[in-house]
Formats: C-alpha cells, sequence, structure tokens
RNA sequence: GGCCCCGUAGCCAAGUGGCUAAGGCAGCGGAUUGCAAAUCCGCCAUCAUCGGUUCGACUCCGAUCGGGGCCUCCA
C-alpha cells in the first residue's frame, strides 16, 4: 500500500516519495513563545508527531525539526508589559511549551533550534537574495522583492493582484510593491538587535524557517507542515524567497492542519428561523468565535486538569488532520467515554493473564507487525482485517479517524473473544486461547503507539490516598459479600448505591467482585 | 470585495461513480446478572436543496441555501 499524502500546492493527493530514498526531512512552523499554549498549539504538534510516528513506523528514517520563535514583535511587546527581557520571556514560554508538549505525548521530535542562534544563517541567505536582485536594502531593512518569483502566489493560489486587492494601503509606500515583505527590520532603540550589513535590526518573520529548516534538513524538504492560517502569507513568503536563494524546490509536500474553533455561537446568532437573518454578527463577536483571537483562551495547562491528555491527544486524532475541530468540553468528554472502554479491557486482560498490557513489547516497525495465531480461524482473520484497515487508513493522508475506528473495531473483537470463551467469567483458559488473547493485545498495543495513544497508564486518581481507599474498599466488599451470601439484596444493593454517590462502581462478575473510580 | 473549504443519523465523525454508506457517544431491544454494572448480539442515515453529466451519483459539474477559514506577523 503506497503512501499518499494531499499537497496543499497542487490541492491533491500525490504518491509519496522523497528526495533521499527510505529518508524524510519534516519542518513545522512552531510557536512564537510570548505567551502560555493554548489548546491550538498543541494541534499541529501532535499531528505531525503522529505523522512522524507512523512514518518511522513505516520504515523511514524520520528528522524532525520544529523552530522556535525567540523574537518577534509579540515577544517585545509582551516583554515590556512584564517588565522582563524578550530573553527571560522567551525561556519561561519556551517552557511552557516544551512542558505541554510532554504532557500530550509528542515525543518525537529532534530538534528545536531557536530563531535567535541562527541570525548568521539568515543574514547569509540575505545577503544572498540581495545578490541575486531578489531582495533590495531599504533604510536599513531589507524587503524581498515579490516580483522576482513568477510563481509567487501558487501555494495560496492568489496573484499577486488578489493579493493586494484585500489588503489595506499601507502608509509605507517606500516599498518597490505593496506585497513586498520584510526580511530584516532596523531596530528601534531599545529592541534586540544584531549587527549586519545593512544596520542593527532583527530577522522578519518568514527568514527564520527558510534559514533553519535549510540548516538542518537541506535545501529540499520532504514535507512542511504548519496551520492553515499560515499559508499565506508565512508559507508562500518562505517558499519564495527559499527558491529564489537556492534556485531549487524548497518542499515537496505542504501540509496544512485545520484550525481549533472555540464555539460556534458567533456564527449561529440570528440565523436559522430568522428569515430577515440580516443581523450579521459583529466584528467581536466573531472574534470571540476564534480560539487565537478570544483573549480569554485558556492555556493547555488549565484543560488538563479538566481532561486527562490522553482524552485530549485522541479527540484531537480522531477528526482529519486537514478539517477544523471544535472545540467544547463536552466533544472531549464524549471522548473520554470511549477511552474508558479500552481501559477496561485492559483491566480485564491484567485479571485473565495477569500481564500489564503496557509491558507487552510491541514491535516498532511494520515489517515486524506482531505475529497471530492462525487459532482461532476467525479472531486470526477478523484481527488481519482490522490491522489491514489501520494500515489503510494511514496511508491515505495520515487518515487517523479511520484508523481510530480500526482500533475500536479490534476492542470490540478482543472483548468478543473473552466473551465467548468466558475467559472473565470463570471459563478454563485454554493456553492457545491465551496466546490468541496476548498476541491481540500486542496488536492493539502495537498500532496505538503509532498514534500516541495508550502509551502508559492512566495516573491513578486519588493519589497518595489509594493505598488505603483500597484497605477500605477490601473491607466494605468483604461485608458486602456476607450480606449477599445469606441474600440480604437490600443490604448489598444498598451498599453499591452509597458507592456509586461516591463515584465508584461495583462490578459483580462470576470470579469475584470488582471496583473501579468513575470518572 | 478577492481566494478557499465544508454541509453524512440526536451529537461527533470516516468513506466511496454501482455489492449491506466505517467507527464512537447517546438511545432502544435481546443475551448475561438475584438486580445491576461490564461485555457481546441486534436496531437506529433516502449522505443540505434543486438541476445536469452518466447505464448508474452521496461521490463529478452547475446553481441555491447554510456554516467556516484566509486576505490583519494567530498554530
Amino acid at each position: 500500500m503506497p503512501l499518499r499524502v494531499y499537497n496543499t500546492l497542487s490541492r491533491q493527493k500525490e504518491l509519496f516519495e522523497t528526495v533521499v530514498p527510505g529518508k524524510v526531512g519534516m519542518y513545522l512552523c512552531g510557536p512564537t513563545v510570548y505567551k502560555p499554549a493554548h489548546i491550538g498549539h498543541m494541534v499541529g504538534p501532535v499531528i505531525f508527531d503522529t505523522i512522524k510516528k507512523y512514518l518511522a513506523y513505516s520504515g523511514y528514517e524520520v528528522k524532525f525539526v520544529i523552530n522556535i520563535t525567540d523574537v518577534d514583535d509579540k515577544l517585545i511587546v509582551r516583554a515590556a508589559e512584564r517588565k522582563l527581557t524578550v530573553e527571560q520571556l522567551a525561556r519561561e514560554m519556551t517552557q511552557d511549551y516544551f512542558d505541554n508538549l510532554k504532557t500530550m505525548g509528542v515525543d518525537s521530535v529532534d530538534l528545536f533550534p531557536y530563531a535567535t542562534e541562527h541570525i548568521l544563517e539568515m543574514q547569509q541567505i540575505i545577503q544572498t537574495l540581495i545578490d541575486k536582485q531578489c531582495a533590495y536594502p531599504l533604510q536599513g531593512d531589507v524587503y524581498f522583492d515579490v516580483t522576482a518569483d513568477a510563481d509567487y502566489g501558487a501555494l495560496s493560489h492568489r496573484s499577486i493582484g488578489e493579493v493586494l486587492a484585500g489588503t489595506r494601503v499601507e502608509a509605507n509606500d517606500r516599498k518597490r510593491h505593496p506585497a513586498d515583505f520584510a526580511l530584516w527590520k532596523a531596530s528601534k532603540p531599545g529592541e534586540p538587535a544584531w549587527e549586519s550589513p545593512w544596520g542593527p535590526g532583527r530577522p522578519g518573520w518568514h527568514i527564520e524557517c527558510t534559514a533553519m529548516a535549510m540548516k538542518y534538513l537541506g535545501e529540499t524538504l520532504d514535507i512542511h507542515g504548519g496551520g492553515l492560517d499560515l499559508m499565506f502569507p508565512h508559507h508562500e513568503n518562505e517558499l519564495a524567497q527559499s527558491e529564489c536563494c537556492t534556485g531549487k524546490k524548497f518542499t515537496r509536500y505542504w501540509l496544512h492542519n485545520g484550525l481549533m474553533q472555540a464555539g460556534k455561537q458567533a456564527g449561529k446568532v440570528g440565523g436559522g428561523h430568522d428569515r430577515h437573518g440580516d443581523q450579521l454578527p459583529d466584528k467581536e463577536a466573531q472574534e470571540a468565535g476564534k480560539l487565537a483571537g478570544s483573549k480569554g483562551a485558556a492555556s493547555v495547562k488549565l484543560l488538563f486538569e479538566k481532561h486527562a491528555p490522553e482524552t485530549i491527544r485522541f479527540f484531537l486524532l480522531s477528526t482529519h488532520y486537514r478539517s477544523p475541530i471544535d472545540f467544547s468540553d463536552e466533544n472531549i468528554s464524549e471522548k473520554g467515554e470511549s477511552l474508558a472502554g479500552f481501559y477496561r479491557l485492559f483491566e480485564a486482560f491484567q485479571r485473565i493473564t495477569g500481564q500489564n498490557f503496557y509491558q507487552l513489547s510491541a514491535p516498532s516497525s511494520r515489517r515486524e507487525t506482531t505475529p497471530i495465531p492462525p487459532e482461532p480461524a476467525a479472531f486470526h482473520a477478523d484481527l488481519t482485517a482490522c490491522r489491514d484497515r489501520f494500515f489503510e487508513a494511514m496511508d491515505d493522508d495520515f487518515n487517523t479517524g479511520g484508523a481510530v475506528a480500526a482500533l475500536f473495531d479490534l476492542r470490540k473483537i478482543l472483548n468478543a473473544l473473552i466473551q465467548d470463551r468466558k475467559l472473565d467469567a470463570g471459563g478454563a483458559r485454554e493456553p492457545a486461547i491465551l496466546a490468541a488473547l496476548t498476541a491481540g493485545m500486542t496488536l492493539l498495543r502495537e498500532l496505538s503507539l503509532q498514534l500516541g495513544v495508550f502509551r502508559e497508564p492512566l495516573p491513578t486518581k486519588g493519589g497518595a490516598d489509594d493505598g488505603f481507599a483500597a484497605q477500605l474498599m477490601d473491607l466494605v466488599l468483604e461485608l458486602r459479600a456476607e450480606a449477599r451470601a445469606t441474600k440480604n439484596w437490600p443490604m448489598s444493593d444498598k451498599i453499591r448505591a452509597r458507592l456509586k454517590e461516591l463515584k465508584v462502581v461495583v462490578e459483580d462478575r462470576t470470579d469475584g467482585v470488582i471496583w473501579r473510580r468513575d470518572t
């Protein structure tokens, strides 16, 4: 099954062929570290982390780079507000970003280069562009001349004329062409500045990505990712300056992820039944619906208090990466419900075989995928079909939604085996069946790891209190067992009902009672 | 105004020019259970509307309606 990816440049799915066979250079536009990350900042990293994992699993040697923008107007403003240096602020927010990535299970990034550590590389590229007449210095600034790139606009599918149609006329008409953009900005007093052939200044926004991407991944990248919002002008400009600099294709496959949206109330107001419906939502209401635009967009760290990070990751991956995602607590909670079924399966597996799902050693390469015993035949066939569906989905432009569905199917097949053979209900546990079950669970682990879920056990709720709570539960359930032995159902049911009020679920199984804390 | 995307069951969400349109959550029926819970089995969609292309469209084209994005150094 060949891998196919959707390329923004061509607007269609293309066969995935890398510059160097077997190797992938992948670059993702990272954050400007000026404020704590919100959920939207996690979308790209989670998606491209998953892509990296899957490519590596598929046999590619992948180098994955995410840049850190640590010099920028927003940083300067925010640092001044907080009476910090730009460097201090950047350092603090970078740490926040890294913490969040770790929590979200984004662990496949090979390198996080900093813009400020690549000023020299940027200057060299700028100089090359000037030498090639693609850029021109102007009063301490350096601008890229968009007319130097005949294909300018190809990525975002607009012509230079169209670009200008919607743009406000700026006061700054010193530029040769209104669409020209800054490669280097002369700095004002008090701002971070670096010496340059054009005077003290700092880099423009787009040049850092070109410099760092080329330095670490070569002049032609295989994959360049980012949010849809970056397509224009950021990626368009990056593409133009890079190709003008090297004369080579800059990126083979441009991948853009959809943006997260917070609520839809803004668009819904006044719609529907109002036949006059001409009450357009005002600009402010529209802004409120935009995650990034709403100043109240909570940090991911706050979100982690409400939802398990794994649930959030699963939420992000249950829809296609190019689609926008509606953010809401309800939508995320629903994913938590779906995941609970997996956790119960892991517990059943532990009860049955004594093995810990999280300690199963799963193959990390698709070529060495978990062998499934030929017996029972139906089980073998079902699992194989499931695995095929997973691969098919992922090979088709990383369709994580389809892959997730395969995981659910897998869960059902495993539960069905347990059910049919009464493995968790006092039935005989034949070694061959247990081996089949273990193989199936190993496959589940193998595949789910590619999505970055079920990596490690959830932290137990209740923390340090758990040991004591467990002892109390043993006592309560012992008393309840005595009541049940004498068919004292009212007492037995009362205990169970009262526990339920405490969010403790009791299950009376044929071979014993189990309990768990509910979410 | 310009460019672009989307509209699939109560909700979320895959997918395909033609066999029964994935999966999840919720719901309903059954098995199981002392009763539950959990699990399994089963049920639950004329794919926004209208027209066109085609032997045949949810899938292609056009129009309409509805939602959204970008054009503003938001990921």
